[in-house]
RNA sequence: CGGGGUGUAGCGCAGGCCGGUUAGCGCAUCGGUUUUGGGAACCGAGGGUCGGAGGUUCGAAUCCUCUCACCCCGACCA
């Protein structure tokens, strides 16, 4: 390709909307323009990048007996409404009429059309595994789309879904992606995580995410300082167990006065105590249940875990008036003891970890010093509900957890029968009995990793490509293109580059040097052959490899081996 | 959804409070001359329904009303 018929404009200046700097180097690289809020055209380049990636996933999935399809982007009301979500999936679910006035929707994820399509086929239990893909573009109608192609309402994803016979089957399954997925992500250059995760709307119990880290990632991730622990910040757990502390000495109960003291801080500082010493109680609504949370005061409520542990569709605060029926007190004032009306009891392990707390009384003004857990009230279960911070101590190991910033780019789901059972995705297994299809799902945003290989790997010059899905992997650079002699050399180059299997761009613009310099810097081509009418006189070229920014002298003919070399090199695995 | 902000040339912005002939600047584009190893200089040119609708006024980019779009922080979501 002539970079004068490329289709792209590199830029000084960018939108203002760009505040990361992958997204602005899209911007300024020219590989993206945007059409809408979180809507973009996506221009040659990163196309190259993008379908580079698409090969490398493609191949490491069919390699493990995964089949390619593709199912629509304008799904039909009824599916959904089938499986439950038309009416919970809320306002991210675009949703559409056609000119009947039937009801659809822009797909978001496709479980339940892969669903539908697989219960068509399916009949026996002789016919699975089956573990069918695609890559699709997804419209999820985000609340604020932002960073480019890292939070848009479009995307391409590549989504998979698993159907197995068993749980057991299913989770090989599950283990195989995630095997296909650690391979993927570490054949296009990246540095990246697995970690635990919440499984949050789609459900099932069984999640893992892969984390491109980077500081400008929206995911915060625990990750241990010994072993290989990592976890999402809302699935991260630490150390801490449930204690038996001796109560004996612990004095009765004793309400004290607490006026106008609500939050945590205010009743320990009133009482000349710890945040430590203060419980903290709150009511929350799970789906339509209210739940009393007990977390020690010092820790913070983990909803994801609430719901996890619950097994809830959803978790919010309860409003004032669910708490008014509950407690005599307003919130501030809420504790174990003495509530109005009995509700279900969660208490989080840091409750067990000192011998009395004090505690809202459920009287306006008033908190109860010496509550002690076990004996003064009996929660219905004790288990894990804060949120973990970096410095806590490993669940694992005796190290300590760190915390940094990912970039969420695949997640694998194991799903059970949630879908398969609600859509009669059935089969008949060997007793002759009719059963669900036990399903895993795993999606990797395709638009998203690309960007963030650029957050990852880039300096102030501009990208810094891997090898593996840089767009294209050498640029051949003429810089006197008045001079016959350097455009014939540099030409003949460019064929003999591509002839011998590497892609390779020719910068043929009448621009000066330093221009064609800095737009391949920018671009971010992991090779530059520089052509200068000097060196060719002593049949030399220079190669810069992108990555170290370092030039190096090399005879012409043996540039080319060098450059095949340098490639092979980069994509072997590391 | 709450708070804040912005729409003026392809991109980045000024002008607006205090209304007044041809609406500016930088980048980009086109032509010319000189340049040519790290985003060249000079001369010249093209490009705008000032987001849209309505209103006030002799006169509106500027003031008023409505509307649409977009951005930032938060909440939400995975």
């Amino acid at each position: 390709m002539r970079v004068s018929q490329l289709f792209f404009q590199t830029l000084k200046e960018v939108p203002k909307e760009a505040q990361i700097e992958s997204h602005r180097l899209l911007y300024r690289a020219g590989m993206i323009q945007k059409l809408a809020s979180g809507v973009y055209n996506y221009l040659p380049l990163v196309l190259r990048s993008i379908r580079k990636l698409e090969d490398i996933i493609r191949e490491e999935l069919n390699k493990r007996g995964c089949q390619e399809v593709l199912m629509p982007s304008v799904q039909p009301a009824e599916l959904w409404q089938e499986s439950g979500r038309w009416s919970y999936y809320g306002p991210e679910l675009l949703r559409l009429k056609d000119r009947k006035g039937g009801d659809f929707c822009l797909g978001p994820t496709h479980e339940e059309v892969i669903t539908d399509m697989v219960r068509r086929n399916l009949r026996s239990y002789k016919q699975l595994p089956y573990n069918l893909y695609q890559f699709q573009s997804k419209f999820r109608d985000e609340v604020r789309p932002r960073f480019g192609l890292m939070r848009g309402r479009e995307f391409i994803m590549k989504d998979g879904y698993s159907f197995d016979v068993s749980e057991e089957k299913a989770k090989e399954s599950y283990k195989k992606m995630y095997e296909a997925y650690n391979a993927i992500f570490r054949r296009s250059g990246l540095k990246f995580k697995p970690v635990d995760a919440a499984t949050g709307a789609i459900g099932g119990d069984m999640s893992h995410e892969f984390q491109v880290l980077a500081d400008a990632g929206e995911d915060t991730i625990l990750s241990c300082s010994k072993c290989d622990y990592a976890a999402n910040l809302e699935k991260a757990t630490s150390v801490y167990k449930e204690n038996e502390l001796d109560f004996s000495a612990v004095p009765p109960m004793k309400d004290v006065a607490t006026p106008d003291q609500k939050s945590v801080e205010e009743v320990a500082a009133f009482l000349g105590k710890t945040t430590e010493e203060i419980m903290k109680s709150m009511i929350y609504m799970v789906d339509e249940e209210p739940v009393l949370i007990l977390v020690r005061g010092d820790k913070e409520i983990n909803e994801a875990k609430v719901q996890a542990f619950c097994k809830g569709n959803a978790v919010e605060l309860a409003s004032d008036s669910v708490i008014e029926e509950i407690s005599s007190a307003e919130h501030g004032f809420i504790g174990p003891v003495g509530l109005k009306k009995q509700i279900k009891i969660l208490a989080d392990y840091s409750v067990t970890t000192m011998p009395s707390l004090t505690a809202g009384a459920n009287k306006v003004g008033f908190h109860t010093e010496n509550v002690v857990i076990k004996r003064d009230f009996t929660p219905d279960a004790i288990s894990d509900f804060v949120i973990t911070t970096a410095g806590e101590r490993c669940p694992h190991c005796d190290g300590v957890l760190e915390e940094c910033r990912g970039i969420e780019v695949g997640q694998v789901f194991y799903l059970g029968t949630k879908y398969s059972s609600k859509m009669k995705c059935e089969f008949i297994d060997e007793s002759g009995a009719s059963v669900p299809a036990v399903m895993g799902c795993y999606g990797i945003g395709v638009g998203r990793t690309v960007q963030a290989a650029i957050e990852q790997n880039h300096d102030e010059f501009g990208i810094i490509w891997p090898m593996a899905i840089a767009p294209y992997e050498a640029i051949v650079l003429p810089l006197q293109m008045n001079k016959e002699e350097v455009k014939n050399a540099a030409f003949d180059f460019y064929e003999k580059l591509n002839m011998a299997g590497v892609e390779t761009v020719i910068d043929d613009r009448d621009e000066r040097a330093g221009f064609k310099f800095n737009d391949a810097d920018l671009v971010g081509y992991p090779v530059q052959v520089i052509f200068g009418a000097k060196s060719l006189e002593k049949g030399i070229v220079e190669v810069k490899i992108r990555k170290t920014n370092e030039k190096q002298e090399v005879k012409i003919d043996e540039a080319i081996d060098f450059i095949v070399n340098f490639k092979k090199e980069e994509l072997k695995q590391k």
